[in-house]
DNA sequence: CCAGTGATGTCACTTGATGACATCACCACC
DNA sequence: GGTGGTGATGTCATCAAGTGACATCACTGG
């Protein structure tokens, strides 16, 4: 029994999205993607922090599924397989909606501000993981070290499986990065 | 000789540092930036695209040379040998001035936006790298991962070197997190 | 001496972002 | 059934970032 309609924050992160993929992101306002909401643009901002927010509104519930995956490896494994397992569960959780995937990554990379905001989310993350492996014992600095290779190794095949439409599924395109990068520093 | 005061720009640079210094970044408003420099905000958005750029200004220079050092690297390094050239070469450039880099970085650190703009620009120096490699010679992924790898040991050894006063140089801490990471993915 | 040029100033404006306060529907409790 | 609380929203005012258009002013080159 809503009192308003239902939903306010996912309406307004649809209407963004459609906005921004339509018309850019510096081309649409808020008070645009507000009204195509049913809303104010003050409401807006009372669920997203900027205007940038409205397109990572996920990533807080990416970041507690990794965290999860990699504190949850058994005991034995090294830091390095304990990443791979949190790798595996963002496989599992972003590698379904291959299209979504491409069309929201096409308009963070179509504006720096976005691309800075997704940065600063990769570094969340990163020293999310840093924090988890030291909770399993592993010492600075490869703990960091560890953590950061494993958000590389995100981003490049991440990026990868988005411009591959045909290519192997996100979980292997992760697998092969994280060999390749053993390789090259080897 | 010059029509007005000379070097707006470096001026500018100055009297931003201070106030970010003194009062916080967010707290500091870029007319008074420009007062301080003597000048007006319309001139500061001449010089720097926006606030935050104003703490950036060296950053071209600093990619400039590190590219440099990678593609002067001898031809039969391999892809992470060549990146260790990168690396030496920005530790001799930043090596010095502990005391600045340090009042400089805590200005970043304590500020999001600040943060993601060194960010991004650390991701412009990664993909400056990995186009170096691939000049040498190296596929992707390699060459982004090992370009990525360089970054993330110039990022951890920073922190590292700035947050210890007395430790090792800039340099030898970099060798060092290199290692480590080695050793960590290995 | 005069036209050109480049750095700066002035003015007007849009937009992002925030604080203060009002409103309005529902809920719990007496 | 009132009655007051609570949470989400709207309204209004305001500040600061950023930009476009145009003027100015000092020097430079012919």
């Amino acid at each position: 029994m809503a009192r308003w309609e239902a939903d306010a924050s996912g309406r307004l992160r649809e209407a963004a999205l459609e906005l921004y993929v339509s018309r850019g992101f510096e081309q649409t306002t808020v008070a645009e993607i507000a009204a195509r909401a049913g809303l104010t643009a003050r409401t807006f901002f009372r669920h997203f922090a900027d205007k940038r927010e409205v397109l990572f509104a996920g990533s807080a519930e990416l970041q507690a599924r990794l965290v999860d995956a990699l504190v949850a490896a058994p005991e034995a494994a090294s830091p390095m397989q304990a990443v791979g397992a949190a790798l595996d569960a963002a496989a599992a959780l972003l590698g379904q909606n291959h299209q979504r995937s491409r069309q929201r990554q096409s308009v963070i990379n179509s504006n720096p501000e976005l691309r800075e905001r997704e940065l600063i989310k990769m570094a969340s993350l990163s020293t999310a993981l840093a924090d988890g492996l030291r909770r399993r014992g592993v010492a600075e600095p490869d703990a960091s070290l560890a953590a950061e290779a494993g958000i590389v190794v995100f981003r490049v095949a991440f990026e990868r499986w988005i411009s591959e439409p045909d290519g192997p599924d996100l979980a292997r395109t992760m697998r092969d990065a994280l060999d390749r990068l053993k390789a090259v520093t080897g």
